[in-house]
DNA sequence: GTGAAAGCGCTAACAT
DNA sequence: ATGTTAGCGCTTTCAC
C-alpha cells in the first residue's frame, strides 16, 4: 500500500473511512490563543502522548471567547472526534449540554472547576495568586500593584487571589491593565508600567500575571535608572524559560502545563482504550510552586 | 436546525457530509513547530481570514522532519483538505510529487524556492542574513560572530548570507551554536553567550539568528557587566515585539510574517473561489527590512 | 416546490 | 484464506 500505491498518487479517503468504521482517531483540543508559550508547551505534550499512540489531535482556538468555544465544540463533535480537551472550565450552557450528552471523554484543563462535566485537571489560579502576593507581603511590601493584560478567566482568579491576600492584611489593592484588551506581552508590561512611572505612584511591589509583562516591566525600570529589586520588587507568573535567566533572574509562580497537558493526553488515552468507555467524574490538581529568585528583595527597614 | 436540533443533542456527521458532497471545506498547514511566535502570528493572520470565510484550517506540526512532514501530507491528502500550506521549500520527492498530483492549491512559505510547487510567498533568508552582517561591517566591526540554535533550513540560509558577507570583506566566520539541536530561546542565548565568555573569545559583534537568542546574550552581557552596544553590539532577527522595548533596545531585521500569512490564505481563497481552478506557479517576494536600534554601535576608532 | 433514491469510498460482516 | 455485499449519514439528482 505505502510502496506501490502511493507512489501512484492514491491516498485513501479519510471521510469514507470514518464513516464506515464510526472510528476518527482524532481527539479535539480547544485553547483561548496559540500566541503564547504556556499552550504551546501544553500542546506539544498533547501531541507527543497522541500522534504516537495513532490519534490525529485537531486545534481550534477560540480567542477567549465563550461563543467561538462552543462553535468550535459544534465543529468538532461534528468531526466525531473520539475525546475533547479543553484549556478552561467555562463554557455556555450549551456547551455544557453537547459536551455532557456526547457521551465522549472530556478534559477541562488549567482551572479546578467546581463542577466538572468529566476530568478536570488544572490548578488553583486563585490560591496561585494569593501565594505570589502573600511572598511580597512577607517580604515587607504594603503597596503592591497587580499588572495583567486582558482579564480572562485564569487572570481574573489570580487577581481575586492577590485581592484577598491584600485584603486579609489590611492593604489596598492597586489593579493596572490596560483599558483595551491587549495580550500579555514584553511590549505591553513594558507600556504598563511607563504609565505608571509617568502618573508617578509606583508602588513598592509588583505582581504581574505573566511573566512577559514582568521582564517588560523590569526592562522600563532600566530605562528609566529604576533598580530592581532595590528599588522595586518584580514577580511574574508561570515561570517561562527565560524567568531563570533574566537580569535579574524573576521571581515567579511555576506552573505545570507540559505536565498537565502529558497527563490530560494519558487519561484520554486510557478512556478510549479501556473496555469501559465510561469516563468517570474526576478532578486532579496539579499544584504550582513560588520561584523566588533575585526580583523580589526584602523591604528596606522603615519603609 | 440550530435552535430546535441542536438543543436536543443532533450533531450532523461531517464525515458523511464531506463524503458524499466531496466538499471539506478544511485547508491543512504545516508548520515546524508552534513553539515559536514567528508560527504563531503567521497561524494567526491564517485563521483570520480563512475562518470567516467558512472553512477550517486544520495545523499539523513537523517538529523540522521532512519525514514527519511526509506523514502529515499524507494525513491531510487523506482528509481531502482543499489547500495546503506548508512553512518551507525542502520537502521530500514524495511529498513534491504527492502534492503535485493531488491538484490543488499548494503554497509554500517564509523561503523563496528555485522550483515552487505552485505558489511561493516568502523572502531571501540569505540576503537578509547577509544585510545584517553588512550593517555590522559597515559599522566598523571585523570579529562578528553569528549566534543560531538549531540550524534548520532558514537559519542555515541566514548563516550563508553572513558567510558571504564576511568572506567578501575578507573576514573569518566565528560560529556559535549549541552542539544539541535545542530551539532558540533567550534561555539559549544566554547559554551560549555565557560559554563563548568563559572561552575567552568575545567579538565586537554577534548576529543572532533569533531576537530571543539576542535578548539572552544581552542578559548574559548585563549579568557580567559586559555593555552593550559600548563593549559588544548585537542585532537580532524577526524583529519581535520585545525588540523595541528591550534595554537596550535591540536592532534587528523585521520580517513580515503575519502578511505572509495573510496573502497566503488570500491567495488560496481566490484559487477555491474562482471558476478556474488551475492554480499557476507564483512566486511573492515579502522582503525584510533592517530595523538599526540601539544595540548596534558604531566601533571605536582603532579597533 | 417537496419527496424518494442513488451514491460518495470506504469498513465490516458475511459467504464462499 | 479470499471475495462479495450491505451500509455508514449525508448530498444531490431526478422524478413527481
Amino acid at each position: 500500500m505505502n510502496e506501490a500505491i502511493e507512489k501512484l498518487g492514491y491516498v485513501p479517503n479519510l471521510a469514507a473511512s470514518r464513516l464506515a468504521s464510526s472510528r476518527t482517531h482524532t481527539v479535539g483540543v480547544i485553547v483561548p490563543t496559540l500566541y503564547n508559550v504556556i499552550f504551546a508547551e501544553y500542546l506539544l505534550a498533547l501531541h507527543e502522548v497522541l500522534v504516537p499512540a495513532g490519534f490525529q489531535v485537531i486545534v481550534v482556538n477560540s480567542r477567549y471567547s465563550e461563543v467561538e468555544e462552543e462553535n468550535a465544540i459544534k465543529a468538532l463533535l461534528g468531526q466525531r472526534v473520539e475525546a475533547v480537551i479543553i484549556a478552561g472550565i467555562h463554557h455556555t450552557p450549551l456547551s455544557r449540554q453537547l459536551l455532557k450528552q456526547a457521551h465522549l471523554p472530556v478534559v477541562e484543563t488549567f482551572e479546578l472547576s467546581d463542577d466538572p462535566i468529566n476530568l478536570n485537571i488544572g490548578m488553583s489560579q486563585e490560591l496561585a495568586g494569593q501565594t505570589a502576593t502573600y511572598h511580597l507581603i512577607t517580604r515587607g511590601f504594603q503597596r503592591i500593584a497587580f499588572m495583567t493584560g486582558n482579564l480572562d478567566h485564569r487572570a481574573q482568579s489570580r487577581f481575586d487571589g492577590y485581592h484577598t491576600a491584600m485584603q486579609a492584611s489590611g492593604f489596598k489593592s492597586l489593579e493596572l491593565n490596560s483599558r483595551m484588551a491587549r495580550h500579555s506581552s514584553v511590549a505591553l508590561g513594558s507600556d504598563l508600567f511607563a504609565e505608571m512611572y509617568l502618573r508617578g505612584d509606583l508602588p513598592e511591589a509588583i505582581f504581574c500575571t505573566d511573566d512577559n509583562l514582568a521582564l517588560g516591566a523590569m526592562q522600563e525600570c532600566r530605562k528609566r535608572g529604576i533598580r530592581v529589586p532595590h528599588d522595586i520588587s518584580i514577580i511574574g507568573f508561570h515561570d517561562l524559560e527565560f524567568a531563570a535567566c533574566a537580569a535579574p533572574s524573576l521571581s515567579s509562580v511555576a506552573t505545570r502545563r507540559y505536565e498537565t497537558g502529558m497527563l490530560a493526553a494519558d487519561k484520554v488515552l486510557a478512556a478510549l482504550d479501556g473496555s469501559n468507555r465510561n469516563v468517570e467524574i474526576q478532578q486532579i490538581d496539579m499544584g504550582f510552586s513560588l520561584v523566588v529568585r533575585e526580583s523580589t528583595a526584602v523591604a528596606a527597614d522603615g519603609i
